[in-house]
DNA sequence: CGCGGAACTGATCTTAAGGT
DNA sequence: ACCTTAAGATCAGTTCCGCG
């Protein structure tokens, strides 16, 4: 066994698939992968010269997913997607298709929208809210044209917004701005941050990092805690809690209407014959 | 006060160089 | 020839600092 240090990368990696797989929480995505091997104190977050500290963890990982030891389909990929817009051989086809994508809204028109700062964050909260039915969206750090042209045509006032980022200067200063943007859009919203909050940080001993941010003269030291910091598992039970507690009725008895209501319809669709 | 530049947020992949 | 490390590429958008 040789101990190379892309080899014990590669072992923990395997390692940490492995839990995930046992929780439940595949797919996941290289940045969270990267955040709990650092939490573990497998790798540092420090960088060494030019290259950055995930990058012998990405190689690994590459690795490990062409020699088939990790399946592709456990990583997500936030980055890049397929727009497919075939269609099927009839338009009765078509819709006995997609009839399993066929949503009843459990939030009587008033669904919350959660809104998480990294695209690893949504990539990983993404099955959760889709069987939840209601929009996820990331903002991938500071934007604007984004949140005017899809997030604020699509929200009203008043409306929950649930919000996961980084407790951290920059963090901060990118859901202030968020918020500021989609509230001069559409008004007042109900706000709230999910993750990461200080008394998250107390509640699962989280220990701060410390930060610089070179565009303050002073050095901007701050203490930082990334969402990673939380395990997925713990941040999907987060959103999941605050989910049911919003619920106007329990989601068991929603999913079992729509799934009584696809069938009956694909029946009658069945019995049409070739329209 | 306006503007340019640098730094920051987010994610992943490819190529070159060095070592055995 | 293969493995490991180093360094670079790509993208959009916001915020801060400092200068004129």
């Amino acid at each position: 066994m040789i101990e190379t240090k892309i080899g014990r990368l590669r072992t923990a990696l395997k390692d940490l698939l492995t839990q995930h797989e046992l929780a439940g929480t595949l797919p996941t995505s290289a940045r969270f992968l990267f955040y709990e091997l650092v939490a573990a104190g497998v790798i540092s977050k420090e960088r060494h010269g030019a290259r950055r500290p995930d990058q012998d963890m990405n190689d690994a990982l590459i690795s490990l997913r062409e020699s088939g030891d990790v399946e592709w389909e456990w990583i997500v990929d936030e980055t890049r997607s397929l727009a497919d817009w075939r269609g099927a051989a009839s338009v009765r086809e078509w819709v006995l298709d997609v009839l399993e994508q066929a949503r009843v809204d459990p939030w009587l028109g008033d669904a919350p929208q959660v809104i998480t700062e990294s695209r690893s964050l949504a990539g990983v909260l993404r099955v959760l809210a889709r069987r939840y039915a209601i929009p996820i969206a990331a903002t991938n750090g500071q934007v604007g044209g984004f949140l005017h042209t899809v997030i604020a045509p699509a929200l009203h006032a008043g409306q929950h917004v649930l919000y996961l980022g980084d407790l951290d200067l920059a963090g901060d200063q990118i859901e202030a701005h968020t918020r500021r943007v989609l509230e001069r859009a559409v008004g007042e919203l109900a706000w709230e941050r999910l993750a990461v909050t200080q008394q998250q940080v107390h509640d699962h001993g989280l220990t701060p990092i410390v930060k610089g941010d070179r565009r303050y003269a002073d050095g901007g030291a701050h203490e930082a805690v990334e969402t990673e910091a939380l395990r997925q598992e713990v941040i999907v039970e987060i959103l999941r809690g605050r989910l049911d507690e919003l619920l106007p009725e329990p989601l068991a008895r929603v999913l079992g209407r729509e799934a009584a209501q696809r069938r009956r319809l694909a029946g009658l669709l069945g019995q049409q014959g070739e329209l």
